[in-house]
RNA sequence: GGAAGCAUAGCUCAGUUGGGAGAGCAUCUGCCUUACAAGCAGAGGGUCAUAGGUUCGAGCCCUAUUGUUUCCACCA
């Protein structure tokens, strides 16, 4: 026990939450020594990408992080929270590009080489900088285990990965439709499309049909693809077009006859029912062509332009030396419009169209289109040859591992949008055109074609034996992150760790990247490691501004949470953060909440301070049970109620709930009732109960600390050590335990009929104007007289402006009805003697207001209990708890009667 | 087109086995009552979106409707 401290006048969490933080870090608190004996509790951070700051989204995840871990070390597990960075291969390579582009650099200019130095200096410079604003939210992580995901053991966990999954014909290289975008230069994958409404424009073609002469109308938005058109396609049960079957159009612009194809994609609800076909740059296309074996005609570069004679020629080299790989796109030298962007060309073209007679209407239209989600310019679906994961046979045992609940969502409704996704799954495009990131471990041999896929730094082709040349691509980063919950434990090699940590206990995270990433650590999890990688999944939602608007940079409405630290402290962001919280819905930030939570981090200190002012106790013990006072074992029992409350709200996920349950404890039981009952006996230093009072008191906050210390750690560390404690930190003591040996309900009730009397006291002198200097007398008619011994005086006068109290059965013939206000409670009548200010007939109308109000409580409880199905069916003990009820709304309607009936 | 969430006090939101609705902020009244004015004591304010249903009993469960948000798919 290191020695007490005196708490300053104001909490002023500046002053104390770097140092208690770097405490713990000294003193090793985070890094948990593995014990068989004990239940091992894990869990691995979301990885932030290291391009990142910090911000509100990280905040509430790493918040709701801390408070399981915190809450599951002092409960006695062996926990781990395991922190590390993403290296986030799109997002990092875009901001260096864009900082390159500044000083007038380009990636070819630097090479492969060069550039990836400067990635990983970027990645020094940057990387760190969320960690230290991790730590500054009081984030337990264990950071002697802090990995990276391009780390040495991440990237051999990826090579492992990708040489078994290419060995069991899991993953594949093929010329398929993909995402590409033209800004970044690099194909994405489906999840990283976002859709987008934008104006655009139906423009109605006319192509002339070869056999018949007439002109055929169809109607596209993309008009700059008319080049790639390998076919015209119409319903086979159209008949408006039957006579076309086995007919040729003539393409405009180019002259090229291409057929006319049926084919079910064309909808003869739509527009004309004729829809062109181009295999190459429209993934619906795409399978008409599969379906029809048709040409593919490449008409864009991978940098968004028209092609030309020389992307022809590079091309048709390809066909020529027979390396081309299957589905390989011819490509057109568009001529006119070679180089033009797609833009520019389809002005071009549009113009040419309508001078040739071939342009019907415009008309305009809304619709979606396909974005990149880090640039948000229009992607290009296009045929381009990428390294694929076949994700039919992996998602079969992911759909089940969720659906026998070996992972559970929390809440579960999350689950319908993992299944979703889960079944109607398509391949798993991996590669990107990108520098950034895990180079793909397979070589290519430009002699004979020969692939090799190797964990191996290069290889040697085994036909000819010559040197082989590797993949210039890289990895999706969601690939590393998919394997996150192992490799960072050591995966593919045994370790310890892994035996011990292995599967995790509790992934956090938002409900936007379930797909993106939840899902895929779950196949991953049980492709390589055989079981699920973990046990819950919690998921949150964002957090929003105060208007209900996402925090985004270009509406620069975000809150920046390390200013919120500055100028609150950590634990009222935190508090403010994970209080009304529930999981998987949105929460909206605001002054007014975090103002409310610094109110409440401030009361907390103060009712400490005060406590402590009061201690001579140096060691905390409560006292027999037989000296408690009433007081004592109510606010007790609460606690002991709270305590149960905060647990079970706990090990539901429900954190809001468990918060704000303390929150209501604190301030209002302890604050505004037990440490304002305890003030006389403390003020009476030689007293016996002067002690007691220290040692509840004492108790009880301690208890209340160490409940607390999840959500607001430094606080409750601050104080901790200010008072009588039993461990070197409040983080490693024991979490409360519910103790069913304080629950002391019989004389809790007791008490609670004093408060009722001082409440109803306070009312009616609040409701007559009557300053609380002006004290009155309190006399109490009462059948309870044991509730109101004289050891409750001094709550009356300290809480209810009592000049003295007096309790009898009756005051009959003492205090006539005209001389004091009457109270009635359902435990006693109360009479005050203000008889300057007494309004008689308002009395009356007031009494028998009350009157009226208690006859039709009764009448309608009386009603219930006289239901037979109510009494029959109802479980008993809330037909209990109605006759309860009853009984005192009599008692108090007999109260009311006589006291009117003393009126006259 | 498919799916999901939300709709509760003026505002922001809790309300988990269905048993007479709560908090914070705001408003009004009165208090420097020696821990705290970032506070204390009180007050007002709600057909729990609408319409049905199940039940002895519905904010909670079921159905439909309206408004709103989001996700997925598609839009030639």
């Amino acid at each position: 026990m290191t020695e007490n401290h005196e708490l300053p006048k104001t909490y002023a969490p500046g002053e104390f939450e770097e140092r208690i933080y770097k405490n713990w870090c000294e003193k090793g608190y985070f890094t948990p020594k593995i014990d068989k004996k004990k239940k091992p509790y894990t869990i691995v951070i979301p990885p932030p990408n290291i391009t990142g700051q910090l911000h509100m989204g990280h905040a509430l995840d790493n918040t709701l992080q801390d408070i399981l871990i915190r809450y599951k070390r002092m409960s006695g597990f062996c926990t781990l929270w395991l922190p590390g960075t993403d290296h986030a291969s799109i997002a990092t390579e875009a901001k260096i590009v864009e900082a390159m582009r500044k000083e007038g650099i380009t990636k070819d200019q630097l090479g492969r080489d060069g550039f990836l130095t400067r990635a990983w200096a970027w990645k020094e410079q940057y990387g760190g900088r969320i960690v230290s604003q991790l730590k500054r939210m009081g984030s337990s992580c264990d950071w002697t285990r802090e990995r990276f995901t391009m780390d040495e053991g991440c990237s051999e966990a990826v090579k492992e990965v990708f040489v078994r999954l290419y060995d069991k014909g899991l993953i594949y290289r093929g010329n398929r439709m993909v995402n590409w975008c033209p800004t970044c230069v690099t194909s994405i994958s489906d999840a990283e499309v976002e859709y987008e409404d934008k104006p655009g424009n139906f423009y109605h073609l006319l192509y002339p049909v070869k056999e018949t002469g007439e002109m055929l109308e169809l109607a596209t938005t993309r008009p700059e693809t008319m080049l790639g058109d390998t076919a015209v396609a119409i319903n086979a049960e159209d008949p408006r077009y039957t006579h076309l079957h086995g007919c040729h159009v003539i393409l405009p612009l180019i002259n090229k006859e291409i057929p006319i194809v049926c084919d079910e994609h064309a909808d003869m609800t739509k527009g004309t029912g004729v829809v062109k076909i181009t295999p190459a740059h429209d993934p619906n296309d795409y399978e008409v062509g599969e379906r029809h074996n048709l040409p593919r005609v490449r008409v864009f570069t991978y940098d968004g332009k028209m092609t030309g004679a020389a992307d022809k020629a590079e091309a048709d080299l390809l066909f020529k030396n027979g390396t081309a790989a299957v589905g390989e796109p011819e490509v057109l030298d568009c001529g006119k419009y070679a180089g033009m962007t797609t833009a520019e060309a389809r002005k071009a073209i549009l113009a040419d169209l309508k001078e040739g007679g071939y342009l019907k209407g415009v008309e305009p239209l809304a619709h979606n289109v396909g974005t990149c989600y880090r640039c948000h310019q229009v992607i290009e679906p296009m045929i381009s040859k990428q390294w694929f994961v076949k994700m039919e046979p992996l998602a079969k045992p992911a759909i089940a591992a969720v659906r026998e609940g070996r992972t559970k969502f929390v809440p579960e409704r999350f689950e319908k949008n993992y299944f979703h996704w889960m079944e109607n799954i398509r391949d798993w495009c991996i590669s990107r055109q990108l520098w950034w990131g895990h180079r793909i471990p397979a070589f290519y041999c430009d002699d004979c074609n020969e692939i090799v896929v190797t964990k191996e730094a290069t290889a040697t082709c085994p036909k000819c034996g010559r040197a082989m040349r590797q993949d210039p691509d890289t990895l999706d980063t969601w690939f590393s992150s998919a394997l996150w919950p192992f490799s960072t434990l050591g995966w593919p090699n045994k370790t310890e760790d892994l035996d011990y940590f292995y599967p995790t206990s509790t992934l956090v995270t938002g409900y936007d990247i379930i797909t993106f990433w939840v899902s895929r650590m779950i196949f991953s999890a049980l492709e390589y490691t055989g079981t699920e990688p973990f046990d819950t999944v919690l998921i949150h939602g964002l957090v929003r501004d105060a208007q209900g608007r996402k925090m985004s940079k270009s509406l620069g409405n975000g809150i920046d949470p390390l200013a919120i630290i500055d100028e609150y402290g950590a634990d009222a962001l935190r508090f403010a953060l994970a209080t009304g919280n529930s999981p998987g819905n949105d929460m909206r930030f605001s002054d007014e909440k975090i103002e409310a939570a610094r109110n409440f981090a401030n009361k907390l200190w103060n009712a400490s301070r005060f406590v402590r002012m009061n201690l001579t106790i140096d060691k905390i013990a409560l006292p027999a049970r037989d000296k408690l006072a009433a007081e004592d074992k109510w606010v007790l029992t609460a606690y002991n109620n709270t305590v149960k409350a905060v647990r079970n709200a706990l090990d539901h996920y429900e954190l809001g709930v468990a918060l704000s349950t303390l929150y209501d404890f604190l301030w209002d039981i302890y604050c505004d009732w037990y440490i304002e009952l305890c003030k006389a006996r403390l003020m009476d230093k030689e007293s016996e109960g002067n002690g007691i009072a220290q040692q509840v008191l004492a108790y009880v906050l301690v208890g209340t600390l160490k409940l607390l210390h999840p959500f607001m750690p430094f606080i409750t560390e601050e104080i901790y050590g200010a008072l009588p404690h039993g461990c070197e930190s409040i983080m490693i003591d024991s979490y409360p335990e519910a103790d069913d040996s304080l629950d002391f309900a019989a004389d809790a009730a007791h008490m609670e009929r004093v408060i009722a009397a001082i409440r109803a006291i306070r009312q009616r002198r609040n409701e007559m104007n009557v300053v609380p200097s002006r004290k009155a007398k309190v006399y109490i008619e009462t059948k309870y007289q044991e509730s109101f011994g004289p050891e409750t005086a001094p709550f009356f006068a300290r809480l209810a402006s009592a000049s003295g109290l007096e309790v009898a059965e009756s005051f009959e013939g003492v205090l006539s009805a005209d001389s004091a206000v009457q109270i009635v409670t359902d435990a006693a009548t109360i009479l005050l003697p203000l008889s300057d200010i007494i309004d008689t007939e308002k009395e009356k109308a007031r009494l028998t207001a009350e009157k009226q109000k208690l006859v039709g409580e009764i009448e309608r409880v009386e009603k219930k209990l006289q239901n037979e199905g109510f009494v029959a069916k109802a479980p008993a003990a809330v037909v209990e708890a109605e006759r309860g009820k009853l009984q005192k709304y009599r008692e108090n309607l007999d109260g009311v009667v006589a006291a009117l009936a003393k009126l006259g």
